[in-house]
RNA sequence: GCCCCCAUCGUCUAGUGGCCUAGGACACCGCCCUUUCAAGGCGGCGACACGGGUUCGAAUCCCGUUGGGGGCACCA
């Protein structure tokens, strides 16, 4: 037999691709071997999406099975990470999470059933022994076992020899594997163990997953898969290999190389809602001039065939611009709410609630909200070298003493504050852009930040006037 | 080496034979606003990889070339 599928996924049949259930079900098989990745963030999204929108269900399906690599850590920040985004548990589309490890015995009688059926059979050789005979490297297994009769051993697949292996794919269309190019590959270990491929298979059949949404990297195992699929018995899923995530130089993201872990843009101050906007945007688009779009509008617009097939490179300034507007569309109080992470305790947070505002438009990140009002709680500013260089020459002495003196009597409101600036900068024939530069660093220890007269009157006359005087001092002292 | 995928501005994309003198977003540049920096407003730069076809007509279809990428374990 050609064990080949011939028809094509018609919108219909998409619907109920296997014919078990009208619904869709899809699945997320991350193995916990690290920390949880923005390419497998976007597959769970676009997966996620599919469930959502059909009323479908979400499959957390975690593959523990290489116990040498696995750690509880990484199943617990796997589930987390997906809640974060919005892939949680309490959603009546969620299903799981179900461990590969817990199924091991369907996995055995998978291989025995295809074992008894001609399917499949047991080998001994060892590389070393397929490659001597083949003498390649590149050469797969040479079916030597093939008709021995063995009764152990690993267990090999039996692949056909002729024909092709048709592969319909919703984001790539009709793809061929020619079967010659198939080895007979092994699906269970001299000891039994099942392996990866056949494990991922059964599992898919047993959840009755209807389509299989992952990255393009799987598609090479795809015609094995369905292969096992169709030897099992069953019409295999809709398949759907969406776009790899790569880096500047067009590789894969990889976790040694890359920054790939959700957390840590978590912990950097990027917005949930941001990332998942962001992330939706790779490899697809929502066919609007609109790219900064919430989920709950995002989410009725995906669709697979709408998936652009190329890879897709992971820009974090535009991730960052998109958090920007994420963050500046925050109500205040939420924004002060999320701040909270990135604030110390003994920080006052009535002054903090003072000045926030004024910080929200300036930030790309949370994270950065520290820098921008630390000089508030700090006994002195954190001086930035650059910043008093540039700022602390000229008249800047005679501006400072000037400024100082009218602290004394100025009232404590921004236009006041300014006015007396602008006085004491024209006495100097300055301009208020260069006069408040000394002004600025000595009060907050940059050339940079919030703007000046509101910082002036959060900080109060006290402290402020003590900071005019320790960088009178300082400066004196560096004369 | 073998198999497979991909190819529109620097980047993410819109575009499914005529609406395209190719649209949007990020980045970049300039101007405006302005107490710094942002934010905001306005404007600019900038792409259909190449070569053949098919067609009255191609970014869109076909073939090839080139260039990227992914996969080929008794890993997942």
């Amino acid at each position: 037999m050609s064990a080949t599928r011939s028809a094509s996924p018609s919108k219909e049949s998409a619907l109920s691709p296997t014919g078990w259930s009208p619904v869709i079900r899809v699945r997320f098989a991350p193995s916990p071997t690290g920390m949880f990745h923005v390419g497998g963030a976007r597959s769970a999204l676009f997966n996620w999406a599919l469930a959502e929108q059909s009323g479908g269900r979400f499959v957390l399906r975690i593959e523990d099975t290489d116990a040498a690599r696995n750690r509880p850590e990484w199943t617990e920040g796997i589930i987390s990470a997906l809640a974060w985004i919005g892939v949680n548990g309490d959603s009546p589309f969620f299903e799981g999470p179900y461990f590969q490890s817990a199924y091991e015995e369907q996995h055995r009688e998978a291989a025995a059933k295809l074992l008894a059926d001609g399917r499949a059979y047991y080998c001994t050789c060892t590389r070393d022994d397929v490659k001597a005979r083949t003498g390649s490297e590149h050469q797969g297994y040479d079916g030597f076992c093939r008709e021995r009769g063995l009764t152990e051993g690993a267990v090999r697949f039996r692949t056909p020899d002729e024909g092709v292996t048709v592969v319909e794919d919703l984001v790539r269309g009709t793809v061929e594997f020619p079967n010659n190019a198939m080895e007979d590959f092994v699906i269970a270990r001299g000891d039994g163990s099942p392996l990866f491929v056949l494990a991922n298979v059964v599992d898919d059949v047993e959840m009755r997953i209807s389509h299989v949404v992952r990255a393009e990297e799987h598609l090479s195992n795809t015609p094995k898969q369905q292969q096992l699929w169709e030897a099992l018995g069953v019409t295999p899923p809709v398949w759907a290999h969406v776009p790899v995530i790569v880096n500047e130089k067009r590789q894969k993201l990889s976790k040694r190389r890359d920054k790939v872990a959700l957390e840590s843009y978590r912990e950097e101050g990027y917005l949930a809602e941001a990332m998942v906007n962001y992330l939706m945007l790779l490899g697809w688009g929502t066919g609007e001039d609109r790219e900064i779009m919430p989920w709950s509008e995002m989410m009725p617009r995906f669709k697979l065939e709408d998936v652009n097939p190329s890879s897709a490179f992971f820009d974090e300034k535009k991730l960052r611009a998109f958090n920007g507007e994420y963050i500046r569309a925050l109500p205040l109080e939420t924004f002060i709410a999320r701040c909270e992470p990135w604030l110390e305790p003994d920080w006052d947070r009535e002054t903090f609630a003072k000045v926030a505002e004024l910080a929200q438009t300036r930030l790309a990140v949370l994270s950065e909200i520290t820098a921008n009002v630390d000089f508030l709680f700090l006994d002195e500013p954190v001086f930035d070298q650059a910043s008093w260089d540039k700022a602390m020459k000229a008249s800047a002495a005679e501006i400072l003493t000037g400024y100082l003196a009218r602290l004394e009597t100025v009232d404590m409101d921004p236009e006041s504050l300014k006015s007396a600036l602008e006085e004491v900068g024209a006495e100097h024939g300055l301009k208020l852009g260069k006069a408040q530069a000394p002004v600025r660093v000595a009060i907050t220890g940059r050339t940079v930040g919030l703007p000046l007269f509101e910082s002036i009157e959060a900080l109060g006359r006290e402290r402020s006037a003590d900071r005019i005087r320790a960088a009178l001092a300082r400066l004196e002292g560096a004369n």
